[in-house]
Parts: structure tokens; sequence; C-alpha cells
RNA sequence: UGGGGCGGGGUGCGUCUGGUAGCACGUCGGACUGUUAAUCCGAAAGGUCCAGGUUCGAAUCCUGGCGCCCCAGCCA
């Protein structure tokens, strides 16, 4: 027999099941008693009356702490009056480990500040908002590699601990690596990626980059996770396909398998099922006109920022694309526009409803002379690059990819203002416990 | 790295105009045979983040520190 869980209770109607988990609530009425359980897949309610239940069964429920942890057995049943439609009328309870009554669990079913919620994420987890939060991860994470896979990618993983910078304008964590002295936490995969995808053609790595900046907003974490596939032989034109492709998969693999945590979360599906390709393209020139008639003073040149990729976003009822940016706002590795070489053949994906950005990628230097170039521009020791620069020397092609950051994606799709809750366990500026 | 805000029973807050703590939730006890973050009755539980200062008197005002939150910059 299938094992018993509390998401596909209806499989299980008229069966006698055990149903291991923890005690969510207990609401009592006299002489009967509704504890409602949750197992990880979700919460259901039990019955138990005065009348039909053992002496040692009655009191043992009526005993139970919020999170004790219990097998209970029982029969399910279809009840209207059920959340869920269905229940267990309970037979026997095994109680495997009581929360002490001196030293209750401590969140309660009420409200909390983000303060106590954080400091106790390690139980906060629980939470039945909080578990959806984190199935829905998973299944953003599963259909990544789902469609990935499918294309023919190869994950090739970058390492954790480089020698260098990718990027020289952010900031590292750094630590001692024995005898051979300074070494850093990545910040991202790209520039390993950049070589696997010569050995392989198309590649991605998925893990987490750190980021040592010290931003403290909704949308930063200094420990994230980033999918970030590379093509060789790719122009800036496949990348956008591929992003919108990514990601339109992403949303249809949510809507298909993610309904019940979508209804935890309060998010209107309909949002998502609007979230059909095309998805827009704008020019950094067509963004800024726009922008302009919205009443931007933003001067040709500048990087959007925050503020304007929030108006952006929220014009657009799908995400937007905007590519070619100016260069000098951007990456020293970014391929410089043949037809304009003031622009980068660059892309940032700016999710819609005020998210921003969840993906940026670009067209790499393929020239090996240009590259020499703008290494020397950004003051970046050309020794640490040199493997990179090999790159461009044996088998140059024009070549990219791009990042999604994870947590604001699952973060847009759920529906919630701030990426901490779309990781189990967020790494901020000012917090690291637990 | 700038700007703003908050800090009190386990938790979330009110206290505007300074007078030695108040509400709600949770917890505990009691009532109720279909509850829906149940309801009703009762009880326990804090001396107000820390250090100074003003004042007859500070949780409240001022200064500094600590902790956290929000906004901006940087980016995924």
């Amino acid at each position: 027999m299938a094992e018993f869980t509390i998401a596909r209770a209806a499989e299980f109607e008229g069966q006698e099941v055990a149903l291991r988990g923890w005690l969510y609530n207990l609401r009592e009425s006299g002489k009967i008693r509704f504890p409602i359980f949750r197992d990880g897949t979700g919460l259901m309610q039990a019955v138990v009356t005065k009348a039909d239940a053992s002496e040692e069964l009655w009191s043992r429920v009526g005993a139970l702490t919020q999170e004790s942890s219990v097998i209970a057995r029982g029969t399910v049943r279809r009840e209207p009056r059920a959340p869920g439609g269905y229940e267990l009328v309970l037979r026997d309870l095994e109680v495997v480990q009581t929360v002490p009554e001196d030293d209750p669990y401590p969140i309660s079913l009420k409200e909390h500040g983000v303060d106590f919620l954080l400091r106790h994420r390690h139980l906060w987890v629980r939470s039945p908002r909080q578990a959806a939060l984190l199935r829905l991860r998973h299944e953003v994470c599963r259909a990544a590699r789902e469609f990935l896979d499918s294309q023919g990618f190869i994950e090739t993983p970058a390492p954790i601990l480089t020698p260098a910078a990718c990027e020289g304008t952010t900031t590292l964590f750094g630590l001692d690596y024995f005898d051979l002295g300074r070494a850093y936490l990545t910040q991202s995969g790209q520039l390993y990626i950049e070589a696997t995808a010569a050995a392989l053609g198309k590649v991605y790595c998925f893990g987490p980059p750190f980021r040592a900046e010290k931003s403290k907003t909704r949308r930063h974490l200094t420990e994230f996770w980033m999918l970030e596939p590379e093509l060789a032989y790719a122009t800036l034109d496949d990348l956008m396909e591929l992003a919108e492709g990514l990601v339109a998969h992403m949303v249809a693999s949510v809507l298909e398998r993610c309904r019940r945590e979508l209804e935890t979360l309060e998010r209107d599906p309909r949002k998502l099922e609007a979230l059909q390709r095309p998805f827009y393209r704008l020019s950094y020139d067509e963004a800024l006109k726009l922008l302009q008639q919205k009443g931007s003073q933003l001067p040709w040149g500048e990087d959007l920022g925050g503020a304007n990729e929030t108006l952006l976003s929220e014009h657009f009822d799908k995400p937007v694309i905007i590519h070619r940016y100016p260069a000098k706002a951007k990456a020293f590795y970014m391929e410089p526009d043949p037809e304009r070489p003031e622009l980068a053949l660059c892309m940032d994906m700016l999710a819609p409803e005020g998210f921003g950005e969840i993906v940026g990628g670009s067209q790499r230097v393929s020239s090996y002379e240009l590259l020499r170039q703008r290494l020397r521009e950004h003051e970046l020791p050309e020794e640490v690059f040199s493997w990179y620069l090999d790159l461009r020397k044996y088998g140059s092609v024009p070549h990219g990819g791009f990042g999604l950051g994870i947590e604001r994606t699952v973060a847009w799709l759920a529906g919630v203002p701030h990426i901490r809750e779309a990781i189990p366990f967020p790494r901020m500026l000012y917090r690291i416990y637990p």
C-alpha cells in the first residue's frame, strides 16, 4: 500500500491510515476534540469524541501541546465540514515526543514580527505558508533543470572557492587558503562555465554565489542561488529567447504542480496564467523614452536603477526584457554591439508587478585583444585572468549566458515582497543566525 | 555607504499633553458533542534594550551605544 500523506488523503478515503506528523492546533468543544495535524504535505483535521474513544485516547488528545510529534491512526472520511474536505476519525494516537507545557512552542498561530520569526527561522519553516514557499521553490528549481536538460544542456558546477573576483566592482568574502594566500567565495560561476561551454557547447551551473555588498534591501541576500546557463555560438537574441522560454516553463510548471501552494500563499493564479509568451522586449533607448514619458529625468548612459526598474516592471503585465544598455554602465566582459559600440550586447529581465530584475546576462567579449584592454581599464590583475584570456586565444567564438536569481523568481511567483522568505535560511547583512 | 523609523510580559501593540504598566493573542484552569487562527468564564506572567543626562518624578524628553526594520546605491 502507498504511504499515506495528507496531500493525497482523498486517495485513502475509507482506509485505515497512519499519519506521521505534528500537532498544528487543537480545538475542543466539550465532549468532542479536533486535533489538527500537519505532516509536511499539508494540514488535516482529526476528530475524536468522548463517547466513542477510550478513556486513554481521549485524555491523550486533550493533553497534546502544539508541535508535539505524533503518529495518529484512524480512518479517512469525507467530511465537508473539515478543512480540505477529509478528516481522520482517530482510533489511536502514539505520542513520539511531547512539547513541554512549561516551555511551549514559541510560534503561536497569531501575528508575529519579522525579527522574531527570523530568529526562529528553524521553526518558522514549519508554518504552512513558509512550507508552501519552500515547496514552490523546489518546483521552480526542478522545472528549470527539466527545461535546460531537455534542451541538451550539461550541468557543470563552477567552483565556490576562487582566486579572484569575477567582476572587479563588487566586494567579496575572503578567507585564508593554506599557503596560497587569499581566496574568495565566488560571486558568479560565469567565467568558469564560459570554459565548460567551449568544451560542451551548452552548459549551466546552479549554486550559491556570495556577495559581500552591504545591501539591505528586499531583493538582496549575501548568499543566494543563481542558475547560470552559458552557450557557445550564441547571440544576444538566442539568450533572450532562452531566458523567455526558461521563465515561461517555470511559470507553467508552478501552475501545473503548485496549485495548493499558491492557494496557501493567497497568490492569484490568474496573475501567473496571464504570463504567456511572448514577453515584452525593449531596447535601453526605448525603455528610456518610456521612462521619460512617465516623468523620469534619467540621462542617457546611466543604469536604470531600482526605482526606474520598478516603474517599468509595474507598467507591464508580463516580464519585460531590456537589452543593449550603454556599455559604460555594464561589466567588463560584455561584448559591444558591432553596430553601436557604445552599447553592450546585454539584457535584463524584469518581473512584473514591481518585482524587478530576475535575470541579467550578456554576450561575452570574444576578442582576445579587447578583453585584455577591458581588464586593464578595470584595473584587474591580468595574471589571475590568464586562463580566462586563453578562452579567447584557443578557438574563441561568440558566446554568452545569463544568471537567473532563484529567490527573486520564487518571491515574484509566490507574491511575497521580500526574498528572505524564498530561501530556508537567509543570509543577510545583519543576520547569520540560525 | 547615505536617509528615515522602531525597541515594554512568550508574541503583537495602545499609552497624543512625563505622575512608579494597559490591551489583545498565546499559555494554564474551568464550561461546551461539529469546531474552522472556535466561543465564554477565570488565573499566572513584565518594571519598560544598555549607559548617561534633564526633572520633585522618565517606558514617555535629550545624548551616546547596541539590536532590528524600511528606503536609496550595488546587483541575481
